[in-house]
DNA sequence: TTGTAAGCGTTATCAA
DNA sequence: TTGATAACGCTTACAA
């Protein structure tokens, strides 16, 4: 099977290229005769203008890369992308653009980068003085950084996690607990929250300021520290290995709702009543948060007009009109059956 | 900023351009220096390979595409779609492929599919005799078809839809129900039940083949069928209608998780109770399903698994190998606590 | 209204 | 081992 080209067409049809590319791209140019003979022969012999070769000369893909974490295993499964990905897709049928998600090419960001034919970029928590971020640099073309600390010239969005991390454990300290758990999202620095960056970083200190007021500190005692990847079954496991464990807090603090739902269907497996024998609270309310029993306790973000806004921003910078403006959508502390004063 | 070349750097090095591309392509065909120093040249001013013009000489894009059925607002929000592309890109990550994900342009399938600069599609519930269908032909590039009535010469996924779907109707069935309804999923012939197609026809099958077992039909009376949206809040909706109609069921079969999750919480809310007032089921098995309470009866599907092995098969056909087995993957009724013998 | 011809930035071919 | 040079398939000034 021959590929057929644009040639094939314009000599079936007697016409020159040109005119092809007109019948295709600016049919009003050519008489309606011609564009519709074109058109049928094209239909005919079933050819479709080559796409590369098409963005080859005018310069442009019509798509937008998504560029995941190293970890996708972690993100993915987690209700948080589709709900991104889809006020991406939203701006995307409106002006005509694909989504090209870019997962790491056999572990390098570097290489998936350099190869992905797109017109720009939003990133996913990736941080500055990273190997990505000098590609991404390099391949010159706009991009736009979600959930990272902000890099001046280049386009942010963010939420207000230190906000919404503030008045989640205000709401859980003035319910009278002293006795608690914090887990954190999994890092590359375990446990080191002193070195947290970027979402985990604003999330940790949103916690210490609100323990601050209360003359709390995480100290490994009264107040810990855990850590657990963001997924259901690590919030599980993490609840059995702190369940057995000697002293059990009376609220867990979680970072992630994901980590909370998986704490929360442990410990109905345990017998541990919540929020009767133990408090609860999560981070982002994703759908899940208002379903599972009890209602979960958490900060809502809007994960939909991140998406949503990135995407616009975007399109926008492609497009020429050079914006670098860092935007901070809010968060939102949602109230539901989660937590009760401590027993005693 | 003029954009930088090959040309530039093979200018600046000193060599040809046949020599830049090598460094980055086939290194070992250079003595190490002139590697490293073209390679250096290149990080200094930026360079990066274009893609797209690689893609034009290659005639290889590295990316493959996922056609989203029309209605991305019904599909994304679920965890299906996640799900679904967690199985594809572990495949990809290993092999080196980006996921392009293709909505219609505009309300347009047609014009997304000829645009797509990929070296293969995966439909997801796309069907024989459309438009799509038609320019996926044209494109010429291998193609495979997932949750879609199979078609001929073309490589397919699917699950045992019907078997699934009769399992769990026989399962309410047993407990002895005889007065429920049925909620399929809202389509383009509502309620025509005769006319559905691809994956709905099979589940409605497998429910029809169960009641005829028992001698019971859809009759409008005893089983009576509702449609709507496979969404959480459709699905509270939709029970809230059905009860405060004059007959209520006493067990509802659900044709997607997410349905019976929404119905699931309507029910709480209105202070029905689950299993012991009204029995219900769904499909699918989403992550939800077990954690909801109480735990939904449900069909499991590997979505993970369909999305891995529709890439693994359509990865093998872009490398030439010519396959084009239909694949049924099986599913399993998943017995947890939401269904009851009806009350009296 | 239609056609000619010059790119677009690579990779592949083949000769030096 | 390296370097001219010809594709690759399309768009788009510009010319006719």
């Amino acid at each position: 099977m021959p590929k057929i080209t644009i040639n094939d067409i314009a000599k079936k049809a007697g016409v020159s290229k040109t005119s092809v590319s007109y019948a295709f791209n600016d049919p009003g140019r050519l008489p309606k005769e011609t564009v519709q003979r074109i058109l049928e022969i094209a239909k005919e012999i079933r050819y479709v203008p080559n796409p590369i070769a098409r963005s080859m000369t005018t310069g442009r893909t019509g798509a937008l890369g998504v560029l995941l974490p190293m970890s996708i295993p972690e993100i993915i499964p987690s209700p948080f992308l589709s709900e991104f990905l889809f006020g991406i897709s939203e701006v995307c049928t409106e002006v005509g653009f694909s989504i090209m998600l870019v997962p790491p090419i056999m572990g390098s960001m570097e290489q998936a980068i350099s190869n992905a034919a797109v017109d720009g970029f939003i990133t996913l928590g990736v941080e500055e003085n990273t190997e990505a971020m000098v590609m991404l640099r390099r391949r010159n073309i706009p991009f736009i950084t979600v959930d990272s600390d902000p890099i001046a010239g280049v386009p942010a969005v963010n939420i207000e996690d230190e906000v919404g991390a503030r008045a989640v454990m205000d709401y859980v300290l003035k319910a009278g607990h002293r006795n608690l758990v914090i887990i954190a999202i999994k890092s590359e620095t375990p446990c080191r929250f002193q070195e947290y960056v970027g979402t985990l970083r604003q999330r940790m200190n949103g916690y210490l300021s609100a323990l601050e007021n209360f003359d709390l500190e995480l100290d490994g005692d009264q107040v810990r520290l855990l850590e657990c990847e963001s997924t259901v079954s690590a919030g599980q496991e993490i609840f059995k290995h702190l369940w057995n464990s000697q002293t059990k807090p009376t609220a867990i603090v979680a970072m992630s709702d994901v980590i909370a739902v998986g704490i929360i269907s442990a410990a109905k497996e345990q017998g541990v009543r919540i929020p009767a024998d133990l408090s609860i609270v999560g981070f982002d309310d994703i759908p899940i948060a208002s379903i599972v029993f009890p209602a979960l306790t958490t900060v809502s973000q809007p994960i939909y007009g991140k998406g949503e806004l990135a995407a616009t921003l975007l399109i926008q910078n492609i497009k020429g009109k050079h914006k670098d403006a860092h935007h901070i959508l809010p968060t939102k502390l949602i109230i539901r059956e989660s937590v009760r004063p401590p027993a005693t």
